[in-house]
DNA sequence: TTACTTGCAAATTATTTGCAATAAT
DNA sequence: ATTATTGCAAATAATTTGCAAGTAA
């Protein structure tokens, strides 16, 4: 039987880290190849020390040094991108055939949206002309409440569902 | 003779700062005026540790923990306003009489840019309708290279003002 | 076999906190 | 006189690094 999509596609990530480790006479190590794996299980955003905790609850036994050296690599190949979100850690996500988006955040309970306008780009445009900059990329982040049942704000405040 | 512009405008700083302390029942120390005057006459975005050697720098003689314990008055006092560029330190700028402006962070030099388009605040209105989100504020972040003559980078890479 | 990686613990960076001495009210 | 604030040093949180032991190539 042929492989579901959800698998092919994790099939050609590991492909795409295989060989940028390889270009780069770096080892695939199993565990590089377990943290790819568990970021594309996650499929959200995450922190480096989210992603190790969830790796021992699983019983996998990762050092947190391995799992930020991997996080770089992965960086490093485009397999990952990181968010500042806020002044603590930075989170990550996958970022297999990545588009552009930009984030919400729950200042509440930091929950994460994503949203996408075109007119971002625009914008960008426009400001590295008038600027004489040479933009690489941007990060726009919108700050605020969420209306979710189950937000820690409505919880702690006693909103039911506001 | 009438104070110039310039003094006028920190007069009135002071006294908000005076004014918020008092309704707090916070005491107006010497070492929170010196700092909030400090900041206003740098003009420009900063660290706290920046903002600490500039005092040594100075002779004033204010510890870190003071630093940071007084930029938390200034930003409850909307004196000053917090940004995160990088995955680093926080930066600060003074923020009397604040509008709202976004920033370009050249990523050789480190130099800030501000830049303000009105397309910014639509789309923060829109994206909150759409996604049910109550948006507070936002940052919007464009990472890229300058053009000035002594940037960093230009220096390290020998490119004659390019 | 070689030298890159790992895990652990110690180091580092940015920021915060405990506490005795000091000073604003 | 009271009690918030200061400076210092130690604590914390997130992340990085040194090094001996392990392992991919």
């Amino acid at each position: 039987m042929p492989p579901n999509p959800q698998e092919a596609r994790m099939i050609n990530i590991r492909e795409h880290f295989r060989a940028f480790l390889k270009d780069r006479n770096q080892r695939q190590t199993p565990e590089r190849f377990t943290i790819l794996e568990e970021i594309y299980k996650l499929n959200d955003h995450f922190d480096a020390d989210e992603l190790y905790i969830h790796l021992k609850g699983k019983g996998v036994n990762i050092s947190r040094a391995t799992v930020y050296n991997t996080l770089e690599l992965l960086l490093a190949s485009n397999l990952v991108v990181r968010h500042q979100f806020g002044q603590n850690q930075a989170k990550y996500e996958g970022a297999y055939r990545y588009r552009q988006h930009d984030h919400l955040i729950c200042l509440d309970c930091n929950h994460v949206l994503e949203y996408c306008d075109p007119r971002i780009q625009a914008i960008q445009e426009m400001v590295a002309q008038i600027l004489n900059f040479e933009i690489t990329h941007h990060a726009l982040h919108m700050y605020g409440h969420c209306k979710r049942e189950n937000c820690e704000f409505r919880a702690r405040k006693g909103l039911a569902g506001r």
